[in-house]
DNA sequence: CGCAATCATATTGCGCGCAATTTAATTGCT
DNA sequence: AGCAATTAAATTGCGCGCAATATGATTGCG
């Protein structure tokens, strides 16, 4: 029956795609490890200071909305890159609810260390600059519009 | 400088891209996360039953290798999905280290009522099934070219 | 003003991922 | 056969993600 073919084919590429985002994150996490270590950064706090590095001083609802993260998530991580002395968490004045992330002079610096991790991803891949641009606006798109869903 | 600009720019694609990935998965997990709910699964779990309603009756190492998990995520997951009654855990009569995996009667039914789950991944980004397959190709290929590294 | 509703962050609990270590079984070498 | 080396899985500890809840500050409304 042409319905089932339809239904036995999705499931295949559900497994397939739902595998190959799953995989490819992870096995980006763990490429990432080592050049992360040595600046002291796990992969998500990465992701946090690169966000960081764009905009500082920004609360912390404000970050969770960039990176899709809610405080349970932030708040811990946050408090250890305070404690690298990567940022610094301070209540704002005008409203005591909030709570305001700056970078500090050791996590400004630490940007420039981190300039050559991003070429180890294009060491390893062998992957052009045109392949990952594409693949990058690719994902934005299926994201964006899961997001929207 | 010209160095300096690349440089400059791979930083700002590497950011584009790690987040691109980290943020897809992230988005997927909770996409699915309603609709495995009622099959009493969670992502990984139901990546792991992906896996065995391919290939049943398999060790934990083999499992392990192709989905890249070890037994420290894989032995308390599988006990969860024993515990369901979708897989049973049984130590090899010919090798006692090994664990063979196999799906239960229970487990085995679970395929049929999964069957809906990848339509909501369609319905909610209104993608072509050719777009689909694209991005699933350009994820395993750079996938296995990080793993290859 | 008083006080309920709302808002921002923090906390708790659970399920991954994974490094490091442990336990137990098997293999290989003499 | 005896015993070190290897192998497979389990365990421990830590850092996410996230739901549910708690805490504390602010807003809005009578």
């Amino acid at each position: 029956m042409r319905s089932e073919t339809i239904t036995v084919d999705m499931q295949q590429l559900d497994h397939q795609l739902c595998f190959a985002v799953y995989s490819t994150s992870l096995a980006m996490t763990r490429l990432y490890k080592a050049p992360l270590e040595k600046l002291k950064l796990t992969y998500p706090q990465y992701i946090v200071m690169l966000a960081l590095w764009e905009q500082d001083d920004i609360m912390v609802s404000t970050l969770g909305e960039r990176l899709s993260l809610d405080s349970g998530t932030l708040t811990p991580l946050l408090k250890r890159l305070e404690a690298s002395d990567f940022v610094a968490r301070a209540r704002d004045v005008t409203d005591e609810r909030r709570v305001r992330v700056t970078l500090t002079a050791t996590g400004r610096k630490l940007k420039a260390r981190a300039a050559t991790v991003p070429g180890c991803l294009m060491a390893a891949t062998q992957c052009s600059v045109s392949e990952l641009v594409a693949l990058t606006q690719q994902l934005q798109s299926l994201r964006d519009r899961i997001k929207a869903a």
